[in-house]
DNA sequence: AACTTTTACAACCGCATCATT
DNA sequence: AAATGATGCGGTTGTAAAAGT
């Protein structure tokens, strides 16, 4: 059978639009208002496509069109939405007055998604990356910058990750890092109180406690990042969540859970962070989640602005910084050295 | 200053879906 | 029910501007 193709385009004209035709196709929608996009380019006196004349209006003409920089709030309402909804730009982009899917898809694909794979986020699933070749580097940096937050980046992939594969990952970047860092490395692991250094052996070793709480894979860690679940001291330094009989252990190897930066109040000790029952309402989330999520945690967005860059990308970057891990039973570093 | 590479974004293309005949 | 048309959607491309060398 075949389609006709929307509309004739030998002669009709591409690319970029000109201020000329701008003004005729703004002055004829406003006239006639939007729609018949076929014959309107014809009554219009364009030159163009129907389908260009509907594009160029709903992604740059319509009078209703927010433009310039995303907002922290849109950035974070999209990163939300699209952990849930996946490349629905169109869904996500009604939930962004002005803003268009086109622009939402692009600025996805520009900034937002770079930024995750960056953090070591898979933009896909949201899901942490285990990505061996950058373990060194973020570990590096983890360690210099006297916080283990993002070493979640590479641990939270518990859905992707070989026990096995980790262990080695592991030992090997640890072992450089005490080659190359032997100060920092003493320095900062006690401080953390997730690890502590065996003088005797000058060995590491993990402080082991039986693991209370964990997250399911199914859940967008990118939500997490943006989860702030009230967390307290259970005991030798390490974190749990309270209300850990309501959560999942998918696979019990692997404790991954958000908590605040240590140098930051925990998220239910900090005023700033937008309440559950808030950001929920305003994003009815619950009604788009596909699937459920097996974490009770709620999505959660201001949380993770709250160190003080300067910048608003530096801030942004500090996306990744708000994970601790906690280190699986049976993990022991004495394996590794 | 000239050239190359990267980035950001507007626009295009093909397919899907829905409405109408 | 099938054919056809109109519109919407998401992936991809083209290109100008910015940044780097």
């Amino acid at each position: 059978m075949g389609r006709t193709p929307c509309c004739d385009k030998t002669g009709l004209k591409k690319g970029p639009w000109t201020p000329e035709e701008d003004l005729k196709l703004t002055n004829y929608v406003q006239i006639h208002g939007p729609g018949n996009w076929r014959t309107l380019p014809k009554k219009a006196g364009l030159e163009r496509c129907g389908k260009s004349c509907r594009l160029r209006w709903t992604n740059y003409l319509r009078p209703d069109i927010k433009r310039g920089r995303f907002s922290f709030e849109e950035e974070e309402t999209i990163i939300q939405l699209h952990s849930v909804l996946g490349n629905k730009w169109s869904a996500i982009a009604g939930r962004l007055p002005g803003r268009t899917d086109n622009e939402v898809k692009n600025y996805w694909n520009t900034h937002i998604r770079k930024r995750l794979l960056r953090n070591g986020i898979d933009p896909v699933t949201h899901a942490p990356r285990l990505d061996f070749l950058d373990l060194s580097s973020i570990l590096s940096s983890t360690l210099c910058n006297q916080s283990l937050a993002n070493v979640s980046n590479l641990l939270g992939a518990q859905a992707l990750l070989n026990p096995q594969l980790l262990r080695l990952g592991l030992a090997t970047t640890l072992l450089s890092l005490k080659q190359e860092n032997p100060e920092i490395f003493a320095q900062h692991l006690p401080q953390n109180q997730q690890f502590c250094n065996n003088s005797q052996e000058n060995q590491l070793q993990v402080q082991l406690q039986p693991s209370t709480c964990s997250t399911s894979a199914a859940v967008p860690c990118t939500s997490m990042l943006s989860q702030m679940e009230p967390i307290h001291a259970c005991g030798e330094g390490l974190l749990c969540c309270p209300n850990a009989q309501e959560t999942f252990v998918s696979q019990p190897n692997y404790h991954l859970q958000c908590s605040a930066n240590p140098t930051v109040p925990l998220a239910s000790e900090n005023s700033n962070i937008r309440s559950v029952d808030g950001c929920s309402q305003n994003l009815s989330l619950d009604s788009l989640r596909s699937t459920p999520i097996s974490s009770p945690t709620p999505l959660n967005s201001s949380s993770t602005f709250i160190n003080g860059s300067s910048s608003m990308d530096d801030e942004r970057e500090s996306f990744s910084s708000l994970l601790k891990f906690e280190i699986p039973d049976g993990l022991d570093f004495s394996e590794f050295l």
